[in-house]
Formats: structure tokens, C-alpha cells, sequence
DNA sequence: CTAAAAATACCAACAACTTTGTATTGTGCA
DNA sequence: TGCACAATACAAAGTTGTTGGTATTTTTAG
């Protein structure tokens, strides 16, 4: 019997849904690698282990409630088999560190790219422990707010017009600088208002600043 | 012939400009303490020492190129007698005994009390060095958007609105929550708006998310 | 008490974005 | 070839906030 080439279980730990739900959908695309669940902050994701075993946990470290690290204790104590990668969003380098003592596999930065996410993951997965830490790369791919944006299925142009709608522009500066009837800025921007789940530009502001910015 | 008795004479570093004419609001009104200059960054300051020696410092951690404890270093190299304070964002205790290391004073979260800030500052220049440290206290005068504001000169009724605005209230939902007429809401928010020197509604959003959240 | 500041109220013209439609043209994929 | 989708364009009616006024009452500080 031939043995199937088993997929690396995940579980993502991410007070940020929507960064989890992009997230998500970029491990999806890979073969090897499947996302078994997804958990908002550490009680969630404790309570998980009791049915859910995943091979692996990527584990955000600003999270309300217990701290990525309180968690990354306990899933070793408990579970020391599952891999714990840890996701930190800023370039917090002291807590590689803290993170390496409380016995994580690895340590990755929310702005690295997606390959590399990937190959950490992989290496993490074969038994390797990712440290040391390898500076991350910033503009990639796996940005966070191209990640989190994916999600959306913004139109090329959608997303162009974001850009602009980000700088301040009015629909009619937009139209001028792309040469548009100020009515198909009108069509898009109603779309991506439509798409973005947003109900007023102010809403839209907020949502630019917290997450796009 | 008597001692007059001697003004605390302080420099404060912070690359939050805003924040710093808000400080510097605040420490006017006590008696005992001049707030000798101002600096936005870690070159600023050591320039500064050249020529202006205060007897105290208020350290920014969090300032772009040479960050706070770098300056730390170097002003206790060339300038031991100077008491240095250091500020933080954020509740980071991990860089408290980074600062104690360092050779600061002082240190203290930009969310503790008036009170707080103003007994450790005295209590420093009186030659005390405050450590341990001791837990700040949220929801204060000297929280950081607290001060920040108070510059702008909001009234109550302005200040009280900016909550409502905030909260992303339409000026007919908050006359009708403050019985007032929409006029009377309408005018308040022009007010603020020439206040706070915006210009249109996603200013005052960005404005708010930047600063007041 | 009195002057200044704050709070209230009103108005009209305007600017910007929203909503709900319709409709045409191009383009990539099966 | 034909379907789905993206991109384009238009329009009317509505909502929300802006601007630049004026004006009365209430509160506060000297």
C-alpha cells in the first residue's frame, strides 16, 4: 500500500479574521498544505486542540486576551508534537528570542514574502527548527495588506482606484488623472463599496487606515 | 543672600510634534518647571546639549533613525549630570530594564496620570531615581490624545461631539442624541473642523484614527 | 455687574459621494 | 464561437457634510 503524501495540517491563530481569511486563501493554493481550522485569540485555539491535533500552529503574538506566548506554552506542554511557527506583525526582533525559548519552531514576520512563509513552513514541517532568524522582506507578496486584500477580489482597476481613493482623490481628480468619465469612477468606486462591505466613505477611510495603510 | 529657588529645567525629545506642544502645555502651568526646548529626534537633541543644558530630559523610545535608547547612551556619556526620563507608547515593560540598563532616571508610559509624570519628574530631579516602576494608570489626563488635543482648544460640547463623530454619528443622529437642533451640531463641527485645521470629512477621520483612538 | 466666550439656532448655496438603474464594448477562456 | 467578466459610460434622486453668513441665549471669569 502506497503511503499518500500526507498534507501539513494548519491551524492559524490571528486576532485579525480577516488577515486569517487572506491568509487562508493563500495556503489553499499549495498541494502539500491544508488549513484544518482557524482560532481569533488563545482560548479559542486551546479549546481546538481538544479535537483538532494539526501538525502545525502559525501563532500570531499580539493578541487580546492570552498573549501568543502564554499560548505557545501551554500547546507545548500539552501537545509538544505540533509545530508552532510564530507570527509577529512588527520587526520586533527581541521577542525572537522569547519566542525561541518558549520552544516555537520558528518565527516569521507578517511582511515576509509568501515563498518564504512557505519555505519556513515546510522546513518547520520536515522537523527543522527555523532559527536562526533570517531577516524578512518588505513589499512582498505576503504583505498583510495585500494578503488581507486579496479576499476582496478587487479588479485590477478596483485596486488602482484604491490607491488613489487612499491619497485623497475625488472621484473627479480620479476621472482627470486616468482619463475617465467621472461616472466610471462612480461604477467602481460603487463596487468596491460594494465588495469592501463598507456603507460611507468615512468608513472606507477607516478601513484604508487600519488596514491598507 | 537666598536660594532662589530653581526652576526643573526640561527638554523634551519626541518625534510627535503635536504631542510635544501638548506636553509642554501641561508642564507650563507648574510652577516649578520650565520647559527649556524641544526636540524631535535624537539629532536634534544631542545638538541641542551643545549649547542648552537642562537638568532633566524626557526621552521618546520610539523615534525614527536613532532611536531612544541610543541617545540614552550618549547623552549619559557626555552629559552624566543630566536626569533622563524615559517615555513609551506603548506598555512594553520589556524595555524598562533596557532603560534601568541604559542608565535612564525615569521611566514611565505615556498613559500615566499628570500626577504621575509630574511626581517622577520631581521626584528625579531631586536626585531619586524611579525604579522599579510602578503600573500606569489608563483613562488619564495624561493620556497621550488627552494632551494632544488640549493644544486645539476644543470646547466641551466640541470635545463631546469628536466623541460622537468618532464613533461615525451623522450630524442628525447626534443632535438627536444631544437634543440639539442639526444646525446647532453643524455648527459645532465647523468649529472643530477650523480648530483642528481640516478639510473635509476623511481628514478629520484620518485625523481622529491617527490620534485620538 | 459686565464683557467675553460658549452654546444654541437658522439659512442658502454648494460639494461630494451614494444608490439604483441601464447599457455598450472589449477580452480571456472553454 | 460564445459566455462571463471587466471596464467603460450615463443619469436622476438622495444623503451627508461644507461654507459663510447671522443671531440669540447662557455661562463664566474678572
Amino acid at each position: 500500500m502506497e503511503m499518500a503524501t500526507e498534507k501539513l495540517s494548519v491551524i492559524i491563530v490571528d486576532d485579525h479574521t480577516l488577515f486569517i481569511n487572506g491568509l487562508c486563501m493563500l495556503l489553499q493554493n499549495e498541494p502539500d498544505i491544508e488549513v484544518m481550522n482557524m482560532a481569533a485569540n488563545g482560548k479559542e485555539i486551546l479549546g481546538l486542540l481538544h479535537t483538532n491535533t494539526p501538525d502545525m500552529i502559525l501563532l500570531d503574538i499580539n493578541m487580546p486576551g492570552i498573549n501568543g506566548f502564554d499560548v505557545l506554552k501551554k500547546v507545548k506542554a500539552y501537545y509538544p508534537k505540533i509545530k508552532v511557527i510564530m507570527l509577529s506583525t512588527y520587526n520586533e526582533e527581541h521577542l525572537i528570542e522569547k519566542a525561541k525559548a518558549g520552544g516555537a519552531n520558528g518565527y516569521i514576520f507578517k511582511n515576509a514574502e509568501k515563498s518564504e512563509l512557505l519555505s519556513v513552513m515546510r522546513l518547520v514541517g520536515q522537523g527543522q527548527s527555523w532559527f536562526p532568524y533570517k531577516q524578512a522582506v518588505v513589499n512582498s507578496t505576503f504583505d498583510e495588506s495585500d494578503v488581507f486584500l486579496k479576499q476582496f477580489q478587487l479588479t485590477k482597476r478596483e485596486t488602482e482606484l484604491l490607491q488613489f481613493i487612499k491619497q485623497n482623490f475625488t472621484n473627479q481628480q480620479m476621472a482627470n488623472h486616468l482619463n475617465l468619465s467621472i461616472y466610471t469612477v462612480e461604477t467602481h468606486r460603487k463596487n468596491i463599496m460594494q465588495k469592501l462591505n463598507l456603507k460611507n466613505p468615512v468608513e472606507l477611510t477607516k478601513f484604508i487606515l487600519q488596514y491598507n495603510l
